[in-house]
DNA sequence: TTGTACGCGTTATCAG
DNA sequence: CTGATAACGCGTACAA
């Protein structure tokens, strides 16, 4: 691939003039400026992104750690960062890092070494510390979807507590009383500030909520089929069923139906994102809004504010908070 | 950030040593190598990967080129490469590029300028000409999802006229005399060649297509209600729907529902590409499997091939044929 | 076994 | 307005 020294040769000016067209710079004749021009086209010239980064120090690219992109709720952070990137020219390097504490922390080290100015990550699995020295160290450093109260300004987050205690609220402001509880088995935040918001909506309404009636599973369709299967099989009585996700609230929609049970008329079903199938499947999911992307597009923003220098305030932290989207799996009785 | 110099001065030895111990070289004193690794670990040193690629000419890096991250399609793609880039340690980078002439070229434009060593592309709004040039240029250019002679053994593709074929096949099949298509409204070739598959069966079956059975809108559930509304506005007969995808068939599903008429007791309805909300949505959509994730892997691997040199054989191209998934959205009549 | 010196493609700082 | 030339961080022949 031609380089700026070939460009320079084939013009016959050094290589500091073609330097300097390239970046626009400010004293170059015109006429030398139209060749150096002419002959870059002709040579099918391409800056190369490495050396100037090198010699920069900037390299207009912004990592992303994410766990899966098959995920859609993954696909729609990723999609908000990408929005913000692609306005500022800057590039997105992409790594996976599957809720595991060894691929997380090695997703971000490798972002680190192609030496992104900002980067937006989704941890899970990393302890606080850790992230925390990575905040110290990088200036463009951005957590999504947890808080860490000594960087609080570095997170953008979404409040789960407040987020389940909404959803039982809604539920029982529906005449419910017998509610069960589908959750994640995984060992994170989320799922358990979901169930702690619950659990308080449910305390306050001065109902009940035995162990008997959540069940664990993995945070997809299936966990919620097999979740559901469970919940049947013990006999318990519920008229409302408050899942991790939109996911798992599909997919025990669709146990219960296979049992005969309808919904929403004889089970109520509520899910947790408003991911793109909450809209698709049937009956229509009533859910809580994660307003994901434009969190997403908010971090990538902060990013990279950050990384060009204008440090944040110390008090300041990016708190979201969900919002009940009704629909149709949820009925008053 | 600490150097490979800072971390030779703080051992007390030369820049090479350092270098030998980072990439594992062959010939340096046991006790050498420990003292420098202990150094580079208190000084938290990451070697820079722009500095590497440029002397080494390898980016360790491939870029992927799709169109919104936002899409169930395209974020299956995207997982598919990850799969491969991940196992060979190998750094992604994204650009969106939106089915525009001018995106599309900036964000391939911008990988090459980050002298990614292959790619995977998805384009649907660039030409053959500037593809097959950037084929020619760089030797691990893959593109996914679309046919190019010149350059067959650099294209992972979908059979779509053997797919819109198999589809009407089996609407036939079931007794389906009067079919309805709800087709993209854009001019690419993916829905052209679908349409294609599905006049060919329905010729060979000696039935009829009339062009007032065929409404166009955009590729998404939006677009699937409009034109089921617009079809059922037209009061025209039809016992079954072939949609161009499956978001467009969901949104068919629900324009019926919504006018009282069963699916598919009374309307059978079928889908494209076999996306994640195909099983979500109620009654499960029958539709035809795409295998994007397997194929965009097998692209990476491709790419990844070819950019370490081993070029392909010249009659080659990959091919994949899409197959019925049977589910509930269709019945025989 | 270790060190020296050069080059990778650019930008930036000087002189002219 | 233009041209040398020194970095940037690293890998690698070639010496020692």
């Amino acid at each position: 691939m031609a380089t700026i020294k070939d460009i320079a040769q084939a013009a016959g000016v050094s290589l500091a003039t073609v330097s300097r067209v390239i970046n626009n710079g400010p004293k170059v004749g015109n006429d030398t400026r139209k060749r150096v021009k002419k002959i870059m086209e002709e040579m099918g010239y391409r800056p190369n992104a490495n050396a100037r980064a090198l010699v920069t120090k900037r390299s207009a690219s912004l990592g992303v750690v994410i766990a899966e992109l098959h995920d859609p709720f993954f696909a729609m952070l990723a999609h908000g960062v990408e929005s913000v990137t692609r306005k500022n020219n800057v590039q997105i390097l992409l790594s996976a890092g599957s809720i595991e504490k060894e691929t997380e922390l090695r997703a971000i080290e490798t972002l680190l070494e192609h030496r992104v100015e900002a980067m937006v990550v989704h941890s899970k699995a990393l302890d606080d510390e850790t992230l925390i020295g990575f905040a110290k160290q990088v200036p463009g450093f951005v957590l999504i979807n947890r808080y860490i109260p000594e960087i609080a300004n570095r997170c953008v987050w979404l409040d789960n507590v407040t987020g389940g205690r909404l959803m039982a609220e809604y539920a029982i402001n529906q005449g419910h009383k017998h509610v069960a509880v589908i959750s994640s088995q995984y060992r994170i935040d989320d799922p358990n500030h979901r169930l702690e918001g619950i659990r308080n909506a449910i305390d306050n309404a001065n109902l009940s909520l035995p162990e008997s009636m959540i069940e664990y599973a993995t945070p997809d369709q299936e966990g919620g089929e097999l979740a559901m299967q469970n919940l049947l099989a013990t006999g318990a009585k519920f008229t409302a069923v408050l899942a991790y996700n939109d996911a798992m609230a599909s997919g025990a929609m669709t146990m219960l139906q296979d049992h005969g049970i309808a919904v929403p008329d004889q089970v109520s079903v509520m899910g947790y994102d408003d991911v793109l199938l909450a809209k698709y499947c049937r009956p229509k999911l009533t859910t809580l809004r994660y307003p994901v992307e434009m969190m997403a597009a908010k971090a990538a923003e902060l990013a990279l504010k950050y990384a060009s220098g204008s440090m944040p305030e110390d008090g300041l932290t990016f708190k979201y908070t969900p919002t009940v989207v009704k629909r149709d799996s949820i009925v008053r009785v």
